[in-house]
RNA sequence: CGGGGCGUAGCUCAGUAUGGUUAGAGUACUUGGUUUGGGACCAAGGGGCCGGAGGUUCGAGUCCUCUCGCCCCGACCA
């Protein structure tokens, strides 16, 4: 491609509204532009990434025998009222009526279209498993689209669901696409982290998520840093405690503690660590009908995970509960504990159970017990519910844990018969029996994964593709248009570049040399040949994008040069 | 959906507190010339329903009301 002939229209400033270099440099660099909130359309460079990954996706899913589909974009919603998803998903879907008053909805993902191209139609165990993908643009109105392509209400998904005969064999296609994402990502020159998932109210057995490391994220990872352990936040386990902190001796009583409330000056009332405190969270937990008050106790020393305490109970939503709810149940706010507690329902974090000399409220207003031994509670409902803290103990080795920022990119999960079984997508087993399909479902955003690789290769200059998602590989840069001879050599080299099979761009714009560097390093071409004053010595530069470094190569090894970089 | 901010040239923004010639700058664009290793210089041009509607006024980019759009924080996000 000869850029004099291209649709580049690169900038100098920045749209006033973009943050994140994504977002920044894939404007200015002429890739995409907005349209309205959410929407982007992808110009030709734009347009030539997103390709790119399309590909590799491809591949790979060919490798492991996937096969590409095309659904409808539009799709009934009765689909959606079959499966009852219309009203979870609410305003997120797009509605609208046809000229004969049907109604359909925009697909923000496509199970139940999926789940309805295989019933009654793959019928027999003899048939599976099948897995059946595609690569397609989705439309979720969301509440707040951001960050560019990041958070589009319309972006492309590739989105993938498996049908087996036995969770067995559901498994063992989860490990392989697991395996099949990690190759994709490897290929696209990431760096990311495989991590294990909160599965959430959708239910399912396993969950993970693809999560390329990058400050911008907008999830929370704890990571092993000595082994491979990672996981959400929402999700993340720890080790058992290895250093505990001396035990407070004291025999069971009723204490005064007045005005003593939070953990902090309980500990420093009593003189005793926190983690011999027991801290009571109260929430009021929302259900899909009505809601009622909880109140989860973890050690002082420990913070609630939202997520794991929601699903502890099955809510759909946690919210904070004021004094004034407690109050009226007749809980005494700052002095609540689990002891004779029969005015709201308790959960007890894991790390409780069995605890002895902890400090927690009497239920009665300045008063604490001390000396409490908590296996009175064991028939209590025990579950995890603390968030891993940095320098908490790995889970499988003894690494420590870190926390570190993560791009969701694709999330892979263990669905079971949550859609085969309402939608009634049925196979006849050996014995003859009807039977739900057991579903996998994998994600991968192809749209924000074009976001994500600028998100970790970026500088103060622009775009650094990797050599898998360049728009082209090398940018042949003529300094001085005017020098005959110079635009003869680059139109050699430009011939045996394409000959070469090597995607090339001819910067053959009528431009100063400063402009067109400038250019070349926005949009980040992983290699730039410059073609100018070193000519005079029958010599090139080759300026290398991630490092900026530029090598002065002699004009006749410019290809074998370039051939042994790109590798 | 709650809170905040912003809509003026293709883009980035002045101008709006206190209404008053023909609405500005930089950049981009067109033409001519000079330049040619880090977004050049000179000259001449084209380009605006001041987001939209209604109002107040002799007169509105500016004041009032209503709307629409976009961005940020939060809630939400299989």
């Amino acid at each position: 491609m000869r850029f004099s002939k291209a649709y580049i229209p690169t900038t100098k400033e920045s749209p006033k509204d973009a943050l994140l270099p994504s977002h920044i440099y894939l404007s200015r660099g002429g890739f995409v532009t907005q349209v309205a909130s959410g929407l982007y359309n992808f110009l030709p460079l734009g347009k030539r990434v997103l390709r790119k990954i399309e590909t590799i996706i491809n591949e790979e899913m060919d490798r492991v025998g996937a096969l590409e589909v095309d659904l409808s974009f539009v799709t009934p919603a009765e689909l959606w009222q079959e499966s009852g998803r219309i009203e979870k998903f609410g305003k997120e879907l797009l509605r609208f009526r046809d000229r004969k008053d049907n109604l359909f909805v925009l697909g923000p993902t496509h199970e139940e279209m999926m789940v309805s191209i295989v019933r009654n139609r793959v019928t027999s165990y003899k048939q599976l498993p099948i897995n059946l993908y595609q690569i397609k643009t989705k439309f979720r109105d969301e509440a707040r689209p951001r960050f560019g392509l990041m958070r589009g209400r319309e972006f492309v998904m590739k989105d993938g669901y498996s049908f087996h005969s036995s969770t067995e064999d559901l498994d063992r296609e989860f490990d392989a696409m697991e395996a099949s994402y990690k190759r994709i990502l490897e290929r696209l020159g990431l760096d990311f982290r495989i991590v294990e998932a909160d599965s959430g109210a959708i239910g399912g057995t396993g969950s993970k998520e693809l999560m390329v490391l990058a400050q911008s994220g907008e999830d929370t990872l704890a990571v092993c840093d000595t082994c491979e352990y990672g996981a959400n936040v929402e999700a993340a386990r720890r080790a058992p405690r290895k250093s505990i902190p001396e035990a407070p001796s004291a025999d069971f009583a009723r204490f005064k503690t007045p005005n003593i409330k939070s953990i902090e000056d309980l500990s420093q009332f009593f003189k005793v660590d926190p983690y011999y405190t027991l801290k009571a969270v109260i929430k009021r937990a929302m259900y899909i009908e009505g809601s009622e008050l909880v109140c989860f106790f973890i050690r002082g020393c420990d913070e609630l995970q939202e997520v794991k305490a929601r699903n502890s109970v099955g809510a759909i939503d946690l919210v904070d509960a004021s004094e004034a709810e407690l109050v009226e149940i007749g809980l005494v706010p700052g002095f609540v504990g689990p002891l004779d507690q029969d005015k709201i329902r308790l959960v007890m974090d894991n790390d409780t159970k069995n605890a002895t000399t902890m400090i927690c409220g009497a239920n009665e207003s300045d008063y604490h017990f001390v000396g409490v031994d908590l296996s009175v509670m064991n028939e209590a409902v025990f579950a995890d519910l603390v968030e891993v803290q940095e320098g908490d103990g790995c889970p499988h080795c003894d690494g420590k844990l870190t926390h570190t920022k993560g791009i969701e990119v694709g999330h892979i999960f263990k669905l079971g018969t949550t859609y085969s079984a309402p939608l009634k997508a049925e196979y006849l087993d050996e014995n003859g029996r009807s039977t739900p399909f057991i579903m996998g479902t994998y994600g991968m955003g192809v749209s924000r994964l074009v976001a994500a690789v600028i998100e970790q290769h970026h500088d103060d200059k622009g775009c650094i593709w990797t050599h898998a998602t360049a728009p082209y590989m090398v940018d042949v840069m003529i300094s001085n248009i005017k020098e005959e001879a110079h635009v003869a050599y680059a139109e050699t080299l430009y011939e045996s570049l394409g000959k070469a099979g090597i995607e090339t761009i001819l910067d053959d714009r009528k431009e100063r040399f400063g402009f067109k560097m400038s250019d070349a390093e926005l949009i980040g071409f992983p290699y730039t040949v410059i073609i100018g004053k070193e000519m005079e010595n029958n010599q090139v530069q080759i300026m290398i994008r991630k490092t900026r470094e530029i090598l002065t190569v002699n004009a006749d090894e410019v290809l074998s040069k370039l051939k042994e970089l790109i590798g």
